[in-house]
DNA sequence: TCAAAAATTTTGGACATTCCACATTAGTAT
DNA sequence: ATACTAATGTGGAATGTCCAAAATTTTTGA
């Protein structure tokens, strides 16, 4: 009888289909409808809770409310505060009018959501849906959002597609972010982020990387490029040791800040 | 002694904060928490449910997911109940590795949500955010975002760009929105959106259009085509008078709701 | 095929929530 | 102050939910 998958999983998809339609569901609901007893569902709803997939409440389940993407802005939710002091940073070297491309990631999310309400007059040219989505609401802001595979993991898009359709512009700055920062340069876990960041390298005149200072020497599988291939990097703490030495060859512009002031005590 | 806003604003505003830190809240915790009786808190949560703030559950409520363009689902937050039957309806009519088209809107990510669990091997490609992020969670399927000028409004990418990336693509199915229906066909209050609504029919064997019957009779600025141009109507009640004439000699074949049906077998 | 294991239903009582009508209180305008 | 309205509290009946244990069905494995 059963081909593809048993009954419970079966009950189960129903629940978070149910669920992806409304905000809520009810045992008794949920038991009628798949025939079964409430007692049923009730194991069921307890099991998906225990596995982090519902939220279970008195007389039924709920969604998990994820702001985003799971593990795009939760990645790193600690480290809000450097991000911030980056994003900052990073909004001074944009003027009125220029034209950005930015990558996807949250260090470059939060850059967008400063810039937003900073600068007027921009086009930005972008494979992050949260970057977009950062921009858009200012009337006076151009977004531009690429072509490609989308990936809920890094809440953007990816591909031959993305980086064809970069290939047609010309920016006056570039704004990427990176997994990790090697003395080699810039690396990432993602091969297909990789060539998205050298695509907007490429096409832009200025070459910024927003980085945090815990991502230092960091290596992962891809290197997306060599670090004089970069014009600026912003950061939040001076980096040691061979990173420093090979930034300061490198010829690298370096923005850094550790005046650690908050908003007003 | 109070000087900014009520006690029941004050009660809502931590209603919603409890609700940003949880899932789901219960009318008896907040009712001990505020120091009101729970009939205050269950009125509250009745009120904040009409407002479109929260959603009531039996024993308390939960937020609404989805968290994405403010105006996006805000528009009609009230047609959840008609837009879930249209959602479901339209779930019927793809089978597993079709490719699809689908519209920006909030009916037709209203459909995404249902589809995501519903179906498998799936290829969508969209220029809608909540489609992406709806579907991409899903390893089964791919998603394909189109590039365009994003506006945050639609909560889409609209544009030449769309359009012409639109155009190097086939779908078994294409499924598009409208702000509103009459006998002369779909019709839409942005030319933008418009162009790509037809630009999808074009590229489509099957060519669907989901409408809530608020929409009958609403005339807007632009026509998106004719009535005889789609294949497909979903909506879940039956129209009349002129529009039902119309339709009938358009041939179109019309998807009312048939529902209550459970999985089972 | 049969028996053990797992899943599901049933049952009943304890407890929670809802709903509604009405009493009470707070807030506001006259 | 007074009268009026909105907001909140109270009580009890009706309904819904939870939990645990036992009975039943289905599935599994040899």
């Amino acid at each position: 009888m059963s081909f593809s998958e048993g009954k419970k999983a079966t009950r189960q998809r129903v629940i978070m289909t149910e669920l992806a339609l409304s905000p809520s569901v009810r045992t008794s609901e949920l038991a009628t409808r798949l025939g079964v007893s409430a007692e049923t569902v009730r194991r069921d709803i307890e099991e998906m809770t225990r596995r982090g997939l519902v939220s279970r409440t008195y007389g039924g389940a709920t969604g998990l409310q994820l702001g985003l993407q799971p593990g795009f802005q939760d990645r790193d939710a600690t480290a809000v505060q450097e991000r911030d002091t980056i994003a900052r940073m990073a909004v001074r070297m944009v003027k009125p009018g220029d034209v950005l491309m930015i990558d996807s990631g949250s260090t470059t999310a939060h850059f967008a959501r400063a810039l937003a309400y900073s600068i007027d007059g921009l086009t930005v040219i972008t494979n992050c849906l949260a970057v977009a989505q950062a921009l858009a609401p200012q009337k006076k802001t151009r977004v531009v959002l690429c072509p490609g595979e989308f990936s809920a993991h890094e809440g953007g898009v990816y591909g031959p597609e993305t980086c064809a359709f970069l290939d047609r512009f010309n920016a006056d700055i570039a704004f990427i972010g990176a997994s990790g920062l090697t003395p080699d340069g810039p690396n990432d876990v993602e091969s297909g982020a990789c060539w998205v960041k050298r695509k907007m390298l490429e096409r832009a005149e200025r070459r910024a990387l927003l980085v945090a200072s815990s991502k230092f020497n960091r290596r992962h599988l891809e290197l997306v490029c060599r670090l004089r291939d970069l014009s600026d990097i912003v950061t939040e703490a001076l980096p040691t040791g061979p990173m420093a030495d090979a930034l300061r060859i490198s010829g690298v512009t370096l923005h850094v800040r550790e005046d650690r002031l908050s908003e007003a005590s």
